[in-house]
RNA sequence: GGAGAGAUGGCCGAGCGGUUUAAGGCGCACGCCUGGAAAGCGUGUUCACCGGAAAUGGUGUCGAGGGUUCGAAUCCCUUUCUCUCCGCCA
């Protein structure tokens, strides 16, 4: 959510920003202006007939105290009169606040300068590309066909106990996924990142805190009876766990990382695009934040994408990074860069991270902020990245180490799988 | 799930309709005192919003949300959380 104040200093770039995302209700702003004009001006008022009601009743409890009841019962009279119009400007405050809010939460956040304008992932630039890209070698089979022959995923008993869309991962696969969490934690605390476990069900005021409410409702599973929502990222029990915080400037930067499941209605997604591993309603990622200044929030994005970056160099994937443009961005990010794998097999590239600099759109939402070295209050900036996901890299991992009777595992894997190689099972 | 107790500032803790503009203590910051320090004394010390160039003034804020009243930390209702006991349980 933008700040009030921060659209009125800066109205022309806000303007310019949404229109590099492509945002069709730019009227939306003036009448953000006008509405704010007008709310401080009843606010005002409000204020001032409450200090009236004030001095009013201070006086009624000495006239009482000595006894002058009949003056007293006056000033009761003229003060019930005043009620009345400090409940109306009360009211009118509130409609106005009401429809403040309400009409922020529809503006996304302003992208960075750099950031081009765009309406889809077309327009996004290639930054950089590592890693030889893997030649299509004769009777190459895609990561579904290899999970099916290497036995690593059971596809017809995640449908028997839950549907489609949630694997269950046997033998040398259920351990490959534990060695994923494992080393991608493990590379996450070295860096300086703090673990942290974190519940998996969060309440309606955390879905709204990260954003994910109201605009993603239908996205994320609902458990009625207790009003909790399942949680489509780590991000939003970890971003939570600094709601409603001041910091104090010298803990900046906060660098922590989570392992959670993830869990996704994926509503009307169908087609080659979800087969396997894709697109899934249930998966595992590993998440890192971090929580700075507003000066040094670019830094932090620079040093999480060598992060991850690091972290696939390390697994010898072939990967490439995109500068995401403003049509194709969230709603909550600023910056954002993809990390996007290659898979030879399928003859595209596969997003498995993404790297965003939420700046304070966040934190304004969250009442996250921080007092800095001048006893200054204000916003913090977040950030937040995958590092990582493990269906897609599972998937590259498959399908660009893949032999016909073994799947060679990165070195960098080896000693948390317990295995160099997965191997075809013995029938 | 049942019964009871509670939630007050950075922390401890009093207040249970009107000199509360939240006592008192601890902590912290600044000043005085001192050769230096301690003690002592003095001043300040939540956060949000509104007015103001600023100094500073106003409003709200005693877990949260409503209500009663001219006036609520205090009374009533709803709700969340914490603690104790019982029950259930990995």
């Amino acid at each position: 959510m933008l700040q009030v104040s921060f659209i009125r200093e800066n109205r022309e770039k806000v303007l310019e920003g949404l229109e590099k995302r492509h945002f069709s209700k730019t009227d939306l702003i003036d009448k953000i202006l006008e509405f704010d004009k007008l709310r401080k001006r009843i606010q005002f008022q409000y204020n001032e007939r409450l200090a009236e009601s004030n001095r009013l009743s201070r006086e009624i409890g000495k006239l009482f105290q000595n006894n002058q009841e009949k003056q007293a019962n006056v000033l009761r009279d003229s003060s019930a009169i005043l009620k009345e119009r400090i409940i109306r400007l009360g009211n009118e405050l509130f409609e106005h606040e009401q429809w403040l809010s309400r009409a922020l939460l529809e503006v996304p956040n302003i992208p960075h300068e750099l950031v081009k304008t765009g309406r889809s992932a077309q327009d996004n630039e290639i930054i950089d590309q590592q890693g030889a890209l893997p030649s299509l070698k004769e009777g190459i089979l895609t990561h579904w066909e290899l999970a099916k022959k290497f036995q690593l995923i059971n596809w017809e008993l995640g449908v028997q106990i839950s549907g489609s869309g949630f694997p269950v991962y046997t033998g040398q696969g259920a351990r490959l996924q534990r060695a994923l969490i494992e080393y991608f934690v493990n590379y996450n605390t070295h860096a300086g990142y703090l673990e942290y476990a974190l519940p998996h069900l969060v309440n309606a005021t955390s879905a709204q805190g990260t954003g994910q409410l109201p605009d993603k409702e239908g996205q994320m599973y609902h458990v009625s009876q207790d009003d909790l929502y399942l949680i489509p990222t780590g991000e939003v029990p970890l971003m939570n766990c600094f709601r409603d915080k001041l910091l104090q400037e010298q803990q900046l930067p906060l660098k922590i990382t989570t392992y959670t499941p993830c869990f996704r209605r994926e509503a009307g997604s169908y087609g080659v695009h979800v087969r396997g591993l894709n697109r899934l309603h249930q998966f595992d990622k590993v998440e890192i934040v971090q929580i700075t200044t507003p000066e040094t929030s670019y830094e932090a994005l620079e040093e999480m994408v060598k992060h991850v970056k690091g972290l696939l160099n390390s697994l010898n994937l072939p990967f490439r990074i995109l500068r995401l443009c403003g049509g194709d961005m969230g709603f909550t990010s600023a910056m954002t860069y993809d990390f996007e794998v290659y898979s030879a097999v399928q003859g595209r590239w596969l997003e498995v991270s993404s790297v965003s600099n939420c700046t304070n759109f966040q934190t304004h939402r969250l009442k996250l902020r921080y007092k800095n070295k001048a006893g200054k209050i204000q916003l913090c900036h977040a950030l937040n990245a995958s590092a990582l996901a493990l269906p897609r890299i599972l998937a590259s991992l498959l399908e660009n180490y893949q032999s016909e009777d073994y799947i060679d595992l990165p070195e960098a894997l080896v000693s948390f799988a317990g295995f160099k190689k997965i191997t075809l099972p013995i029938s």
